[in-house]
DNA sequence: GATTAGCACTCGCTAGATTAGAGTGCTAAC
DNA sequence: GTTAGCACTCTAATCTAGCGAGTGCTAATC
């Protein structure tokens, strides 16, 4: 069966009813409120068509009809038409995320904060993962006789730190020392110093040795347990305005589920490295979220992508509208980041 | 009337009912459960006494009572019994705690998310508050041609740091000026420096003034931008295990007045700052929490308080245990910062 | 005088029954 | 191929009755 013009026009009727009203579309709905010129009757012989064909549901006997993912899929490929942004929110996003403070994190996560208060879903940020950008600086400072902060710098513009105490040592020899580590280790990416690396210094580094054997536990440890997973989840409670959450049973296992970091982790790494990436329902890998869809959406720097934000929320989503704002967020935050050029 | 010892005892028995069933508490029931030696026609006699005298409410006619703000506070200040930690608790509490990562403020997250676990209630802490800290090291640090990096080291331990760009400048110089400025401000708390002292530094130093006085901008900018609210909270899902969260508006409301950071924070600021503090419904001072109860307990270093944990939850929650596990928490917690000694 | 048994009464909760309404699928006419 | 009409289905909302837990009061008992 060919999914003529009509059949489409009318699928695509149904999602954007059923995306507004949360309502199982019957066929007299789209018959008065869409004028396609045929009947309710019509309506109905297509509608069984397109549940036969898999792009919508019935709940029950005798109620309207609901999208499947398979229907809301073939809406985002190939039917809605994604709105322009208004220049009001565009201004809004712009307001937000201009002026803010410059910490790259903080920036991230304000966009974050911008996209769950415009979308009205919950969204979730990536921060940029320090393990996986090149190591710029590496520094030993003296902060009291006996503790020393070690300073990590990566190139994009993170700063990782750590105290930790050595037998009493000079700022001098921790400068010369700074300086022979980061020779040997400076544009490698952070994952890349594994243990093998670090003991390896030992034998490459002939000065002080008493000390840099002293310290390299020290630098692996710090390295080990630098906490690389920022996901940071703005917009929680906005669930509860949406009717799929009346059910108290529902809200309290979606909630669960955003609680767990390694799921949110998850969810972010699986989605495409490329543009705006939409996985709808069954798409999803995770059990935990196979109602519900996740978009998400990359920035870059230096034309490399180094975090993602995202929203999640039920299938019923306002795609056409989320789609193009994430684009511009992400847009400008990608902007951002290369005027402030960490 | 005098509340003599048959109404106390009335009274702590209907109070540790409600708290392990969350059900009004009828005459019969205690009559039978809690050997008394007196008839329930009596027991209701002294309950009716009880609700007059302000220690007992009846959702309706014809229910049984469940305890008032006042009855919870007699309950508190003179009725339970402070359970002693089981040696079970205690030591999960320490392998929780020791062992684990040692920057401070994970540390305070990890006692937090402890909290949460064994009360089964929402926990949220207080991180040391940077600002009111006293300075302890602040130094510059080439990281590029044009970029430095700015750090500040509390005596608690904590660094904040911020990269900004300036024209060109070698790290000797940047030595010296850092000197300098550990000379001028070490010791003052964050607090203390506003912009007068800021700006005074202008006319206190006399080298280097031009780099001088590019630098001071940024530095009083970074000072202002010092995100100092650290609120955490954790086992926010907790809630929907508790009957009280079966009314979706009332669990909303809860979580939407735990998400505003700001309110968090005046809960934790408003509670005393030593042992531990409870506020029970309306004794707090923030109406979204009037029907809430709050536990706190303020954590040291050096004989100083400089944090708070605590939990959040309805009026019926389990006093006798959770003071005796914040009490154990904190000192624990204490001990810890005491032994890493930042 | 304090305590208790007994009893009528209250009130919320639950289960069933009833009804209204939205929507379908099918048939027959256009 | 399209549409009007109609019987049928199923949910959700409303109503009702009855149960049960609990009270307060009275009168009898210790």
């Amino acid at each position: 069966m060919k999914l003529v013009d009509r059949k489409l026009k009318i699928l695509q009727a149904i999602i954007d009813d059923f995306i507004t009203t949360a309502q199982p579309v019957g066929s007299r709905t789209i018959a008065k409120k869409y004028n396609l010129g045929i009947s309710s009757a019509t309506i109905r012989n297509e509608m069984s068509d397109l549940e036969e064909m898999g792009y919508l549901v019935q709940p029950h006997t005798s109620s309207g009809r609901i999208p499947s993912d398979l229907g809301y899929r073939l809406y985002v490929d190939n039917l809605m038409k994604q709105q322009e942004l208004a220049n009001r929110q565009k201004q809004l996003i712009q307001k937000l995320l201009i002026n803010k403070i410059f910490e790259i994190e903080d920036l991230v996560q304000q966009s974050s904060k911008v996209l769950s208060k415009i979308t009205n879903l919950t969204s979730l940020s990536l921060s940029p993962q320090f393990k996986k950008s090149k190591l710029k600086n590496i520094k030993l400072v003296q902060v009291d006789n006996d503790k020393v902060l070690l300073i990590l710098v990566s190139s994009s513009g993170i700063v990782k730190n750590v105290i930790f105490r050595i037998s009493e040592i000079s700022q001098s020899i921790l400068n010369k020392i700074s300086n022979l580590l980061q020779a040997k280790l400076k544009g490698l990416t952070i994952e890349d110093l594994n243990d093998e690396v670090i003991n390896n210094l030992k034998n490459e580094i002939y000065e002080y040795s008493t000390t840099i054997e002293a310290l390299l536990p020290i630098l692996r440890n710090t390295l080990c347990e630098i906490d690389d997973s920022e996901i940071y989840l703005d917009g929680i409670t906005n669930i509860f305005n949406l009717p799929e959450f009346t059910d108290i049973n529902r809200a309290k296992q979606f909630l669960s589920t955003l609680e767990k970091k390694e799921l949110m982790y998850e969810v972010l790494k699986d989605s495409d490295q490329d543009d705006v990436c939409i996985k709808i329902g069954r798409e999803n890998k995770l059990d935990e979220i196979k109602d519900y869809s996740v978009i998400t959406a990359t920035y870059k720097l230096n034309g490399r992508v180094i975090g993602k934000i995202g929203v999640i929320g039920p299938t019923r989503m306002n795609y056409s509208n989320i789609v193009p704002v994430m684009r511009y967020i992400t847009d400008t935050l990608s902007e951002i980041l290369k005027n402030i050029n960490l």
